[in-house]
Order: structure tokens, then sequence, then C-alpha cells
DNA sequence: GACCTGCTGCGGCTTG
């Protein structure tokens, strides 16, 4: 009988049998024939080590084995990172089919660059920005070196669904095909990917014109044990005048250091300051033992080499070596095994603390994760948010929604994303040279990705881009890049469509270690804390944006500038679920599985007491002091539009951790103005936005006409049906 | 209290 495997290229298996592989996974058995089809795309969804490169690339490159002039297959990375791993992985494959591997992204030297130029051939591992720049500077040499492409690729898709990255990456698939002149026959798509929430959906997610079918290939042989535990800590909060004591972290640092060391692990610390912070006290306290360090810092304003020097030593693993990190290590660059993973403080998301558990154990040991969460201690001026312990819940809720219910947060498809097609109208248009907008409009909206676009929004965007000096149009009525269009098309900072603030350098002696955004202001003198050291500030050179330090003694971490990130309803809602049963714990068959130390069983007793005495089981609106405050229970996208209705009607309101605050007032006239509201009829996402001052968010905002700037701007911050819905069923 | 990702072409310099 003839298996899948005996349809790869007898050089592919011969490949296999010297990796010294017993048997392919099962996963990459059933992508062979998809792959070999080639008549409709593919998405390989599964969980880490599964084997998903090589679930396409085994059968790819035996497809592809023959095409001597051109690529054969595009791969695309949203990291350089994973560009230069795969670029590893696959060199050894690619040469036993005489094949080249061209890694292609702004590291790689001009003259590498140069020799697949001329010769382009077997495998291009590139980044969407660098697509980007080919489509626009060299299109007629890409339309060349693509023309034998059978697959294009695409790695770590979860990554890119519902970005603006996600959106550059279909329009420019498009674009490609195009080019191409191949709408007839589209080139197939390839998405490998985590295990995904609503797998049903992607394909047209990949697809979103349908022209081929899409086939999923997906590992379901993963059940993978876990061990899951919640330790709690109290911050002691210190008199008005005194220093604050962090004796909390102290803590928390101490638990981390008897647990990781001597092991590898990953500490997440979710903002770039408190990794800092944590692990420039782990390496104090290796000193103090005398013992060598073994704990570093790794998030996104580090240093490459310093980031790169740590993924090698995890990588080799044969120093113990412990990680704080941010979500920088939560995606697929290889780091080789890890004991446990450690979060600290409450995960943003469900979906990325699955993410990040994913990077512990693997299919002989079980995943390890430990959440190490701090309360505040409780005294007379106490926020309901303290009182209440959410930061202990969410991180109860977010454990049972992940392990018992297998939710996660699905990707949210429903943004506008104007400021991209904005940028995709100006790439096409210097990709063309001149371009006509009905031909626009087709591409981007009616074929391409921008479908929840409407025409005469898309008009007005034109309009104004015209106004704003972007585009010209030429009395043929075609269009061609404007003045101010050249001066942003013509800059190398185009070819990315997400914003970057700008930012200082830290540097000490010769060698730079990060940067530093420059709103955060430092001084000379200043003592920080930066890649887990300790500096002192020397010298500031403003013009050319660069901080000099030396080493020293104490400091703090500097602030990192960033945006907030949203609660879904349903960790809200589960929230509620878990105060009003009283009980946090999973049910596994008839047991119920505690997760908590005594710590954090004593944290949720005071919440659910506190819950209680404010009788939270009966009312989302309490009273407390001079205020009202409203506990929806609904994610952040209710909460800040229930916010906002508030402030329209006069209110002083402000919300944090999903409650609101109405100040100075009574919970009777708050009820009132909220059924008022309802009566006469919510206003609109984009009414609501239109009261916002300052709502550039993305790259090119500043370049859009006002209405689509609030239409966006109202599809992203605000939820007007969900709250329509909660007040009908909240006011009596 | 708060995340991450990416980037060209060329002039001018040093070194073998």
């Amino acid at each position: 009988m003839s298996s899948a495997y005996d349809r790869l290229d007898p050089r592919v298996r011969k490949w296999v049998y010297k990796q010294g592989w017993p048997d392919l996974r099962p996963l990459q058995k059933s992508a062979i024939p998809a792959i070999l089809a080639r008549d409709r795309d593919v998405l390989i969804s599964a969980g880490t080590a599964a084997g998903k490169t090589e679930a396409f690339f085994l059968p790819a490159c035996s497809a592809v084995a023959d095409i001597t002039s051109g690529f054969g297959i595009v791969y695309i990375s949203p990291l350089k990172a994973l560009i230069n791993d795969q670029y590893r992985r696959l060199e050894s494959l690619g040469e036993a089919l005489d094949m080249p591997v061209t890694p292609w992204h702004g590291d790689i030297l001009q003259s590498k660059k140069k020799k697949a130029r001329t010769s382009p051939s077997g495998i291009l591992l590139i980044t969407p920005e660098s697509l980007e720049s080919l489509l626009i500077n060299s299109s007629g040499w890409l339309k060349q070196a693509f023309s034998p492409v059978a697959y294009i690729v695409i790695d770590e898709f979860h990554a890119f669904i519902g970005t603006e990255r996600g959106m550059q990456l279909l329009s420019l698939l498009n674009r490609i095909d195009h080019v191409l002149s191949r709408h007839a026959n589209p080139i197939p798509r390839v998405a490998l990917s985590a295990t995904l929430g609503e797998l049903d959906k992607v394909p047209e997610l990949l697809r979103p014109d349908k022209l081929l079918p899409c086939e999923t290939v997906t590992d379901d042989s993963s059940k993978a044990t876990l061990q899951v535990q919640v330790k709690g800590y109290m911050e002691s909060v210190s008199e008005e005048g005194e220093e604050p004591q962090n004796s909390a972290e102290k803590h928390v640092c101490a638990d981390i250091f008897r647990l990781c060391r001597g092991d590898s692990h990953l500490v997440f610390a979710n903002s770039r300051r408190r990794t800092e912070s944590i692990a420039a006290t782990l390496s104090d306290m290796c000193e103090e033992h005398i013992v060598p360090n073994e704990f570093f810092p790794h998030h996104g304003s580090l240093a490459r080499e310093l980031r790169e020097t740590l993924e090698a030593r995890l990588q080799k693993g044969n120093l113990p070596t412990t990680a704080i990190c941010t979500m920088t290590l939560e995606l697929g660059i290889d780091i080789g095994k890890v004991q446990s993973v450690i979060q600290v403080t409450p995960p943003h998301s469900v979906s990325s603390l699955r993410q990040r558990m994913g990077r512990s154990g693997r299919r002989d040991s079980p995943s390890v994760l430990r959440m190490l969460i701090t309360e505040d201690e409780l005294t007379a001026t106490s926020s309901i948010v303290d009182q209440l312990r959410l930061q202990m819940v969410q991180s109860m809720a977010m454990i049972r929604l992940m392990i018992s219910q297998r939710w996660f947060e699905p990707a949210d498809t429903c943004q506008m994303h104007y400021s991209t097609l904005l940028h995709q109208i100006l790439a096409i248009t210097a990709q063309w040279g001149g371009v006509r907008a009905d031909q626009l409009w087709s591409q981007l909206c009616q074929t391409g990705p921008f479908r929840n676009v409407e025409l005469t929004d898309f008009k007005s965007l034109l309009k104004h881009m015209g106004a704003c000096g972007l585009l010209t149009q030429l009395a043929s009525g075609e269009m061609v890049i404007g003045a101010e269009g050249e001066k942003l098309t013509n800059h190398y900072t185009f070819y990315a469509v997400f914003n970057t603030p700008e930012e200082f350098r830290i540097v000490t002696g010769s060698r730079t270690l990060g940067t530093v955004p420059i709103d955060s202001p430092l001084l000379p003198e200043q003592h920080i804390i930066f890649g887990g050291r300790r500096w002192k500030v020397t010298e500031i050179e403003v013009e050319k944006k660069v901080i000099y330090v030396e080493a020293t003694k104490g400091g703090q971490p500097p602030k990192f500038s960033g945006g907030g990130m949203s609660v879904h309803d349903v960790v809200r809602q589960e929230m509620l679920a878990i105060y009003r049963e009283n009980d946090y714990r999973i049910a596994v068959g008839n047991q119920r599985v505690d997760y908590a130390d005594a710590a954090a069983r004593n944290l949720f007793a005071e919440g659910r007491d506190n819950f209680q005495r404010f009788n939270l089981q009966n009312t989302h609106f309490i009273a407390s002091g001079q205020h009202c405050y409203v506990l929806p229970w609904m994610g952040d996208k209710v909460v800040n539009t229930m916010t906002a209705l508030l402030l329209r009607s006069g209110f002083k309101a402000n919300s944090y951790a999903g409650v609101i605050e109405v100040g100075d007032s009574i919970v009777a006239s708050v009820q009132q103005a909220l059924k008022e509201i309802l009566l006469s009829g919510l206003p609109s996402e984009f009414e609501l936005a239109a009261d916002v001052p300052d709502k550039y968010l993305d790259k090119y905002d500043e370049y859009l006409p006002e209405s689509l700037l609030a239409k966006g701007y109202g599809a992203k911050a605000f939820d007007v049906e969900g709250t329509r819905t909660w007040l009908q069923e909240n006011l009596q």
C-alpha cells in the first residue's frame, strides 16, 4: 500500500531518514496530500513543537524540487528572528535538494540580497515589510523571480489576524497575484498557526475572495497535562510621606529565586518596567548569595545583541537560565526546553496566557504554570477595586476559562483599518506609477481585505488624500503620488504600517544597551536600571537622541510608554460567576481542583466577603463615600461606552479595572440618567468618538478625514450594541 | 496601572 510518505521526493525521504526520526508525526503525514494537491489553500494548526514547519516544507519542497530558475516557495514571517531560526533549520533540507534558502529582511547584508537578485531560486524567507519594498521598488524583478512560485506560506498566522500588519499582508498577497497575472489560478496560500478558537473562520481570513477552497490540517492528539498554581502576595501600604515598601515584589523575587535557580524558566512580568526591576533584584540576589547570575531581562526596548545572547543561552541549554520577559518570548522563536512558566501579575488576555503556557512542557513532561499575584493591604481608604481583590479574581477567571472552558479571546475582525487602507492606496499608486480610483477600489475593497469599507467613505478618503497633497489627479483621471505623498513613500520608514514612538538610545562606552521613549525624561546623574543592571546617566545628547550611562548601584527602571489593553466581556462575566458561586476551583469530574495557595485563598475570601457586603450578587450599582460605582462585569468596550454616556450626561465618570466611578453622585440619579439615555436612544460609536479630543492612534491617522477618524476610533473603543443589551437587562 | 513587530539606497570612510 502506498503511504503518504512515499509521495515525498526520494531526496526528502533520505533527509528524513538521516534526521533519525522513527516516523513522521500524524500532523506531518496528513499534511502531505493536502500540500501536494496544489489546488487549495491549507491551514496547518497545532500546538508548540508539533512539527508544523516540517509538515509544510517536506511535501512543498518535494513539489518544487525541479524548479531551477525563480523562487518555488515564499515563506513570510512576522519576525526577523524567526526567519533566522528557519534559515538554520531549512539549510540542510535545502542542500539535500540542491535548493538555495534565502533569508531576506532588514538585517541581511546587501551583498546577500544582490546575489539572490541575480539568480533567484529555491526558498525565499521574508518579512511583510521587505515584500512591500520589493513590490514598490522592484515589481518588474519580482514578476520574473516569483513567476514559478507554487506556495506562499505564512508562519504564526494567528499573530496577523485582525491586526494592521495582517491587513497589509493580505493586500500584499493580492498584489502579488495581480503582478503575476494569476487572478484566474491564484497561488495556494498555506497558514501555519497555533491552535485557534474559531478554525472555521480562518479560510476566509486567509483568502477573503474565496477563489480557492481551504483544507484544514490539525493535531488532535495534543492531550498535554498541565500543572497550575496561583500564589498570593500582600503589599503593605505605606503611611503618607513614607517610602513605598515594595515588600511584595521582594517576596515575589525571593520565590522566583528559589523556584527557578538551577534550571531554565520563563517569567512573564507584563511590563518592561517590572521586567527590568525584577531582573535587577534577582541579579542582586545572586550576588548576595555569591552564585553566578542566571537571571536576564528580555523585552522590545533591549538592544538586539543583548536579546540574542540570552536567546542563544536558552537555546543551548547547558547553563541554567531564567528569562524575565514581556511578550517578546511569546511567539515561536527557538528557545529550547523550559521547565516552567511564571506569570507575575494577571496576563492581558487568556489567549496570551495560553501561548505563554505552551512555552513549557514537552511530550514527556507536563506544562507548569505559576501565577504570582500581588494585592494591596486594605486600609480605611482602599478603593473598591482593591477591596474586591479584582486582580486575584481576574487571574482565577482566566485560568478557569483556559482550562475548563477551553475558551480564549477571538481576534477582533471588525476594525476599519483606515490608516492601513491609506497606506495601501499610497503603496499601490507608488508601485504602478499611476492608477485609476476604480482600480484601487476593486483591488483593495472589493476583492481585497478592506471589505468593511463603504464606497462613499472610500471616495471621501481619496478626496481628502488629494487635499492633503498625498495624491494628485491627472487630466486623464489617473491618480499619481502627490508632493506630500512623495515625502512619505520615498522614506524607508514607509514600508511598515504600524506606529513607533520616537526614542533615545542608551549607550555605555561604545555599546548600545537599548532604547527608551522620548517622553520619559531622564536627567544627568539619575540612577536607572536597564538590561537588568544598574547605571548612572552621565550625559544626554538631545540632538543625536543618545543617553550615555556608566555602571553604578541603586536606581529604578525608566518609564516606558504604551497603550492600554482591553479585557474581554467573557473574562469579566467569569469573574462574576466566581464571586456568585463563591468558588474559584476547577471542576474535574465530580471533584473540584484547588490551585490556590493559602495566601491566594485568603485574598479570595476577602474579595468575596466584600462582594457580599456590597450586595453585589443583587445589584450592579453601589454607593461608597461620596461616589456611585457601576460594576457591569462587562469588557472594556462596554465599560468605555457607559463611561462616555455618563460623561455626555454631565457626570464626572471614569473607569479602572472594569469599575466605573461616578463622582459626587447617588445611585438613583445615575440609574435615572441611564434609563433616559436608553429611552431616548443611544448615540452611535461614531458620535461618541466625536467627543474624544485626541483620536490619533495609528500611523497615518493624521491624514484621515475627520469622519473616518471618528468612525475608526469608535469601532476600536466602543460597543454600543453590547451596552444597549446590558442596560435593557440590568435597569429595572 | 500598560505589549510587540519592521525598514532603502547610497555617500563616505577605513582596511587589506
